[in-house]
DNA sequence: TAGATTGTTAATCGATTAACAATC
DNA sequence: TAGATTGTTAATCGATTAACAATC
């Protein structure tokens, strides 16, 4: 495969998922100061193998240096590129909740290129209460909100049956990606990309794991 | 492959992934009173083939009658069972602020059977006030919580530098498997389950996502 | 019974790891 | 220079899908 398709093309989903993981580490690095990390001391540090990780660096438009590995700050620079973290995303927050309003003053989404430009709910008694700086906007309100501030991202933390409908209710005002809070499974036009967080899901991985651990 | 094996053996990470999906859905189903369920309806409400829900299912300790599909009410059970979700899994929330206030206060996962039994912070200012029915504990007193409920789940809800500290109080004090709520990879001796929820690398996925969709 | 649907085997596809020439 | 480390190809491993006999 030529530089050309390899850094072009589409990045295989695996690599896409853990992206991420190289660039929290890459920025952490370059934090405490260190310049250079070699594959091998990346793998270590995140439980990859340097195998893997130089396989996956090789989908980003960045080069490592024979002997001394791979810059930090290049790596930071080229990840945050190649995943479009070169400009800040708009996201808003639908169902102002426990978890939906942790969401909205969560400060390490800011902290990395993440604002959130509205918070949404349904209940009419807390619609106009504050959130931090926000103000909780009825549902009425989404379609304008995200059309004029050009939003690209819903965060849906609603309860469980109102997952699908606030769900249309984004990817109608325009949204292209969701990241669904809830446990439930939403369907979507192919044009829209859906991440679960999966927290109960994960819980339940756990029990699994601590159950096997047992027997 | 003989029943007894894949029965008793260790199931695919694949199929444990996916296991809560069918979990959530046969609950789902049953709440609304249908009786049974096919692969291929399955697969169409979940996003997968029927031909990956036959081969998931038969990792369970439950059979599909020809003709009529998957019984609900035994696909709710035995999935619980595989889980090991058949009786209560206490949890500890450690880290009080917006978003380990907003897990400990969380409904949904005592409605799945997961008990929060702790909530625990090391910031002076705010032990001993209320979250919900729960008093923030000092982490002094993790140890003692973990051990006379028999905890073993704990969720990591700190600041990312507190990650790893944090992991490592909780596994001294007993915790089997830990939920990670950080963008931190967590270093944890090899009997220990992590699973991290990803919330901002899901974000970064979806910033990927919706960028490749422009190009 | 005939047809629908399961459970399972075999084939395909994608992801990870091993190996090593290129290079700094 | 010699040795460490990258980038990439090929081999292995695991996950998904296709196909179909068994069965209700």
């Amino acid at each position: 495969m030529t530089i050309e398709s390899r850094t072009t093309g589409r990045i295989p989903a695996a690599v896409v998922r853990r992206l991420p993981k190289y660039l929290t580490h890459a920025q952490h690095l370059r934090h405490g100061g260190i310049e250079w990390v070699s594959s091998a001391t990346l793998a270590d540090a995140l439980g990859l193998t340097s195998s893997t990780v130089r396989q996956d660096l090789s989908y980003v438009e960045f080069q490592g240096i024979s002997k001394r590995g791979y810059s930090t700050e290049g790596l930071d620079a080229a990840v945050s590129l190649t995943l479009g973290l070169d400009h800040h995303i708009r996201c808003v927050v639908v169902g102002a909740g426990n978890l939906g309003r942790a969401l909205a003053l969560h400060n390490e989404f800011v902290l990395h290129g993440f604002r959130i430009v509205g918070v949404f709910d349904n209940a009419s008694g807390i619609i106009d209460k504050k959130v931090g700086r926000h103000r909780i906007q009825p549902m009425s309100e989404l379609r304008s909100v995200i059309r004029r501030q050009k939003v690209e991202i819903g965060i849906i933390a609603v309860p469980f049956e109102a997952a699908q409908p606030a769900a249309n209710a984004l990817i109608e005002a325009g949204a292209n990606g969701l990241l669904n809070m809830t446990a439930a499974h939403l369907l979507v036009p192919e044009r829209i990309s859906v991440v679960d967080a999966r927290i109960l899901a994960s819980l339940r991985e756990l029990a699994y794991a601590v159950k096997s651990r047992r027997t």
